[in-house]
DNA sequence: CTATAGTGACTGACTGGTCAGTCATGCAAG
DNA sequence: CTTGCATGACTGACCAGTCAGTCACTATAG
């Protein structure tokens, strides 16, 4: 397992283009994985991780059983495959919009709100932060993956949007400047609601988030 | 076995005092069902429903699984129990530090959320919401009852204090004051960050606090 | 007061069912 | 023919819920 034999003569270089042989049913090994991992979010989303049966993710995949531990070892790392391939989308959306260095902070704000409002807490997607929760506990890499891939990008960019607002004069300076988090508070907010309290209580994601916007910009502007 | 012999001159009364019988072991029913509501406490919040074994509980209680069965028909019956044993306490704190109608609302407020960072958010407490979050879905009658027993009852509260601070004068009308659901938001963030992220990396509360009431304060009162 | 029958709280081995992960076999592509 | 992907029946572990039996205590009889 260390060491190679050294009489390695006809052995494929370590470089070789990978045959990507078709398989048997036609589609290549990346179609098949990415059709495992899609059938694992739907069912990992709706139902949490226990209650997810392995058997049940192959068959909507149109695999069998097997097969998924043909590309994943457990099912534990096919959970994390699967939440990786749902948060990875989200952040490029977000980054995108907040990257905007001459537009005034309160634009920026208001655009990503907006973003995060119709994109993540308005769609499927929330879905994403239940398993966060419910699951961070049991699955400490979940919550670091997490915290860097979305967390501590997206502080650093809220951190850096406010603190030059300060600079300008745009916003006040005070506890909340320094603690940008915070403003981000009701966004979850809504989020942790529609996720319990959907079909006993929906909010109106609109009011909402127009309750947001006025509430943090008259929170941290400075006083005209 | 249907009807009982007429002559049953000695039967006792049917409102005989219960001779409340001690259990075998000394305690009394309530005693047992207590210890194992909170030996099912500790356990349901700390792995969740799914990953807790009633076995394990009745262990935890120091009675056998089978006691268990005699005092809960069913794993569900004693999750719910559980859960509304462990809100049931929190209500009440709060909603005694709300009552204050002549105090200004920003002192309220301000004492409001002191109050839940250091009793909810700092402590064991919040592991509930993570029970409410992570099972909320499988268990539309949990959700039901939290969203009685907490969100609606405290978002009364909330709603009659910022209207009659608009009223008064001392906070500004407006998208916010019409939703004041949003200024609890960041306390909800604190929250679900210290339940993910603890480990890798902790909230200092105290700034959080400080950050919160700055936000909101500033972002509802109206201009000098 | 002692002996005996009665009561019901408590126990834990057992059952039936579920499910993650394995592996001998089948089969299509090269 | 050979290679290695794919299959699904199978295994072993696990666990919610059951129930026949035990035992401490109570009530009544002698």
């Amino acid at each position: 397992m260390s060491t190679r034999p050294a009489l390695a003569s006809s052995a494929p270089p370590a470089d070789a283009p990978r045959p990507s042989r078709r398989s048997r049913h036609g589609d290549t090994r990346e179609d098949r994985e990415a059709a495992i991992v899609d059938a694992g979010l739907d069912l990992f989303l709706e139902k949490g991780f226990a209650a997810t049966k392995v058997d049940e993710v192959a068959r909507r995949a149109g695999v069998a059983k097997g097969t998924v531990y043909l590309y994943f070892p457990s099912k534990d790392d096919l959970f994390h495959a699967v939440v990786r391939r749902s948060v990875e989308p989200l952040i490029d959306v977000v980054e995108d919009l907040a990257h905007d260095p001459d537009a005034p902070a309160s634009d920026v704000l208001t655009r990503v709100f907006k973003a995060l409002y119709a994109e993540v807490v308005a769609t499927d997607r929330r879905e994403v932060l239940r398993l966060i929760i419910a699951e961070g506990g049991r699955f400490p890499k979940l919550a670091a993956y997490y915290h860097t891939a979305v967390v501590r990008r997206g502080g650093a960019a809220l951190r850096s949007l406010v603190a030059e607002a300060v600079e300008r004069g745009e916003f006040r300076d005070g506890p909340a400047a320094q603690r940008p988090e915070v403003i981000m508070g009701p966004a979850l907010l809504a989020l942790v609601w529609t996720l319990v309290f959907q079909e006993i209580d929906p909010l109106d994601l609109d009011e909402i988030l127009a309750a947001h916007i006025d509430l943090v910009l008259n929170g941290v502007k400075a006083s005209a």
